[in-house]
DNA sequence: CCTTCAAGTTGAACATGTTCATATTGACGG
DNA sequence: CCGTCAATATGAACATGTTCAACTTGAAGG
């Protein structure tokens, strides 16, 4: 993963550590004083870098935002590897990976809210819909792919073809729904997160009933169009 | 509606023409050249006053989207009158309502997306969970309410408490989808619209099934307690 | 050791949202 | 008609994301 073929010759050194310590630098300034609060000088101060290196490595603040992603991505992953590997109800499985994210996620409780303004501009690069967004996007829903598929419930083909993107989805829900917590300890956003896996895992048996059939062919082909059209046209 | 008690006494004649033209020429401007690409500067320059005064009406770029909101909302009011004076079946009423509303919305396609941005932020006087939006937001909830309790559809109680508030939010859904969508004519939104009015209506015909009960019931305690969460604590 | 050149680095300059001290207006009491 | 005062109006000044042309670095080739 670190051996890639001689393309970037240089480009590693000395450019590969100044990336690393501007984000680094980012990072701990965004904990400190929230998104907005945190000036791209500032940044570049305490990296120790010029205002002009930064935006050599990071086209704009929000590539930054990016970068984050990616990371909180990693840590995400790391905190339940463990889980992933041992349990095999899907209720659990489930429950545990967005429980593991908000957890994960809890020391940027406070910045989360403003970050979320550039998120959901269709025209930002972080927005993850975007093509820009499409690597981390893909490395996420297959998160939810394995959730599902290493787990011992029995679901129907056509169910699971659609499943990794909802639940996706349904992380991102819950995202957004915690950025608004603040609730002791963020229990609200626990107790949803359990409630609505609970919901989720019971619909997916209750799926198979005939009278719900029609439904839920319905809702799948709902789904087809919507991952399909989210290919065609990003803004 | 135009006669309030005497408390603004001088505010309104100059005021709240002053207040009126600069408003319509940020309009203007947004359609023209769009959210970010329309600047404070050239707003007042096309309504004819100073920067300054822009901001004595207007304590931000953003508060002009909540009164672009305000805007919107008169306008899909207007559009959908005549179809709720006369319809009386759920799912016309309420796939006419949401038709009414992206066909409001297409002049502002282009717009949409960077506003949204604003929009998403949990900080921001125009999100629509804030207290600022409050207002407005209470006002597109009761539209929806009046779409569900002047049809001939028989709603249970414990439903039809909860199902305003969800149709808000499926609007939003389907307007944020509405953002992405280039098909031509926005054939896929109307076509999205379509079948998920449908849908839901039809799982409100499926919610009084036995094997649904339970489920219903913890779908509803659910709304019921996110809806209170977003009363107390909103960023 | 010198040349070359791509990668890396720099800070000044620019655009734009926002603030603010100041000036102007105009209705009203006298 | 005059003085008063709140509403209204103004543009300079500020902060910050972003751009850019110029400068520096250091490894490779000779």
């Amino acid at each position: 993963m670190n051996t890639l073929p001689v393309v970037q010759p240089q480009r590693t050194k000395r450019g590969e550590n100044s990336r690393a310590v501007i984000f680094s630098a980012a990072l701990e300034l965004f904990q400190e004083r929230g998104y907005d609060a945190t000036t791209m000088r500032a940044i570049a101060g305490r990296a120790g870098v010029s205002l002009g290196s930064s935006y050599h490595y990071f086209a704009s603040k929000e590539h930054l935002v990016l970068e984050f992603y990616r990371h909180m991505h990693e840590l995400h992953l790391a905190t339940i590897a463990p889980l992933l590997g041992r349990e095999r109800d899907l209720a659990a499985r489930l429950r545990g990976a967005i429980r593991g994210l908000v957890v994960t996620c809890e020391p940027f409780h406070a910045v989360a809210g403003s970050i979320f303004s550039s998120v959901a501009n269709p025209s930002s690069p972080v927005n993850p819909f975007g093509p820009t967004a499409k690597t981390i996007r893909d490395e996420v829903i297959g998160l939810y792919a394995e959730v599902m598929s290493d787990s011992d419930a029995k679901i129907p083909a056509d169910v699971a073809a659609e499943l990794p993107l909802l639940l996706w989805l349904y992380q991102m829900g819950i995202l957004y729904f915690w950025i608004f917590d603040n609730s002791p300890g963020r229990l609200r956003t626990l107790e949803l997160i359990d409630q609505t896996t609970d919901l989720i895992v019971r619909l997916l048996g209750l799926a198979n009933l005939p009278v719900l059939r029609g439904s839920r062919r319905r809702v799948l082909a709902l789904v087809r169009g919507i991952a399909e059209g989210s290919h065609g046209s990003t803004a």
